[in-house]
DNA sequence: CTGAAAGCGCTTACAG
DNA sequence: CTGAAAGCGCTTACAG
């Protein structure tokens, strides 16, 4: 708790010899000063030790270098991913990253935008398209762009890349039919807006192919691989005729394959299963384990690439949204020998 | 990108009919202005929709609410547990997080510190002891609480908060030398500073049972569930003759239980195995494996604690540290039957 | 309990 | 390519 130096750009500026303005701009448009100036000024920064103080940046300029992020939360294997890609596509740009949680509160999420917003973020990320309508208001007069990570959808409030959670959850079930499953059922936790347009994708798919039970449980827990053991059991109680299951996610699908282990439930013969996300672990599980993948590292990256090209002035256009899809990864956990 | 209305302090003084110190007054020490002029005040902070500018207050005051956290990898899954804890320790303190990662290199780490302190945060969370002199130096500079997470060691910054993960490995190795494996291997992966610490433990343990083998796979390359499969693979085509393994983290014993089943090698009879961390899914898996667990949760919340105590002035001494332990939880997984 | 004065360290136009 | 002036919106002492 000592010493504090305190260079500030006006010492810079007299060791130097410039004005404070011209150390300004050789820190900022560097090429808008002679390069004797410049030498000079590089020259006192570095032996002065000198470093910018944001806080008074941001007032003068009412901008700040941080991007916030807001996300429901941070023990979510998926934002773990999401973050790793927003990191990465920071690298190199100056910008830092602010983290919210929002713990899937409405309100919680309004205040966070608003705080957010009173900095002068240089951009914002949010997750999802489901804000209340204070927090969408409140973000549509953001004057900075705003990327909607998770999922494309209909409107997005400024820029949006993410993926259909209902097409994917589909394309999961038609799988499971396609393998000659005849008695699917969905197994979903932590039921978010994103899991419940999986659910409906699993439910549209089983209508069209003209089955009419809904074998379908879920809790608003947060999800876990215990969980996807406590799930199978609570499935199979009430629908013994199961024959394969789609999961809400990853971690649930490690979690059924687990408790099947122990009730001598032979994975995929009797029992077919498909996760979400197509973590890591699923190819390396045994049996390997089929799962609709997303892009999550993508997600976070190409979020941050939008911010950096609207800073930069390249666009892009409000309303623009990237879907980075989905691939079904079929593996050994629903090759059924008898489909 | 429209408009901003912009109230300000001053705004709001003139409707409450004060001066604007009196509204900054209110807003941080409110037991210092009458409740009359409290009232009017915050009638008009209402009315007007009024948020403080955080770069105004961060340049006048010298201090932003602010905790910059620094850790190697958002990936990680330890640090994930361990945001969360920080996250929840933030809860009702108007205190918030900046994060930067430092891909497990020093001289990122020291440029973090550097832009960190630049922002004069109300707290630093760094991981681990092993900064670089310079980064040391830096953060022993501070003028803001330090904590250093992960582990505790000798000579704390300021403050600290962790575990041995010398003695952590230690009782691992121990435990299956006490379930009667004769020839324990180490696996480890991403091999920073506390997994070489790991490592050590394991090491001593073997040496004081008066084995002298050295069956030890490891790899500089970022944990996976993957790789735990393949380090079993290199481990066994070099030492075949091994009985147990105590892998470096959660995700490589899985691994290690996956590729075992692939190749008919019966868990624990034919091969123990014990993770590190004590993951969720350690008790899910089938057979449950046995872990080191340690409480990465309760690390991010109390480094936060610690922080707001210093803040609040009621403050540990600098030097402190918190040594969380680690519990070995003995599962499936080790329970040799011929033991 | 309340306020007038000064200043935190930058950047924004505007000139030249 | 360079600079003088003004100001961003708060808080810090210091009085009273």
């Amino acid at each position: 708790m000592n010493k504090t130096p305190k260079i500030t750009l006006s010492d810079v500026a007299l060791a130097a010899d410039v004005s404070p303005i011209t150390v300004s701009r050789a820190l900022r448009n560097p090429d808008k000063v002679s390069v004797e100036a410049r030498a000079r000024i590089d020259r006192a920064i570095h032996e002065l030790g000198y470093v910018p103080n944001p806080a008074a940046r941001a007032l003068a300029s009412g901008r700040t270098d941080i991007i916030g992020v807001i996300i429901p939360s941070v023990s979510n294997n998926v934002f773990a991913d999401v973050m790793r890609g927003i990191d990465e596509g920071l690298q190199g740009s100056g910008l830092g990253v602010q983290l919210g949680t929002t713990r899937y509160s409405p309100t919680t999420e309004e205040d966070l935008i608003r705080v957010f917003l009173s900095q002068r973020p240089a951009g914002l990320i949010v997750a999802g398209h489901d804000q209340s309508p204070v927090a969408r208001r409140l973000l549509e007069g953001a004057d900075c762009p705003v990327v909607q990570i998770m999922e494309v959808g209909p409107a997005p409030i400024d820029l949006a890349v993410g993926l259909s959670h209902f097409q994917g959850a589909r394309a999961g079930a038609a799988h499971l039919l396609a393998q000659g499953y005849r008695a699917p059922a969905f197994l979903g936790a932590q039921m978010d807006p994103r899991s419940q347009r999986r659910l409906a994708g699993f439910r549209a798919c089983l209508a069209d192919a003209g089955l009419d039970d809904d074998p379908v449980v879920t809790t608003p827990e947060p999800s876990s691989v215990s969980l996807g053991c406590r799930l199978l059991a609570d499935l199979l109680a009430r629908w013994p005729m199961t024959d394969a299951v789609l999961c809400n996610n990853d971690d649930l699908a490690l979690g059924v394959l687990f408790e099947a282990r122990r009730r001598n439930i032979r994975v995929p013969v009797q029992l077919g299963i498909c996760g979400f996300n197509d973590h890591e672990m699923m190819s390396a599980a045994e049996p390997p384990l089929t799962s609709v993948a997303t892009d999550r590292f993508s997600m976070g990256r190409q979020a941050v690439g939008l911010i950096r090209s609207r800073l930069a002035g390249v666009g892009p256009d409000r309303g623009s949204s990237v879907d980075l899809g989905f691939r079904l990864i079929p593996r050994a956990s629903t090759a059924r020998r008898d489909g």
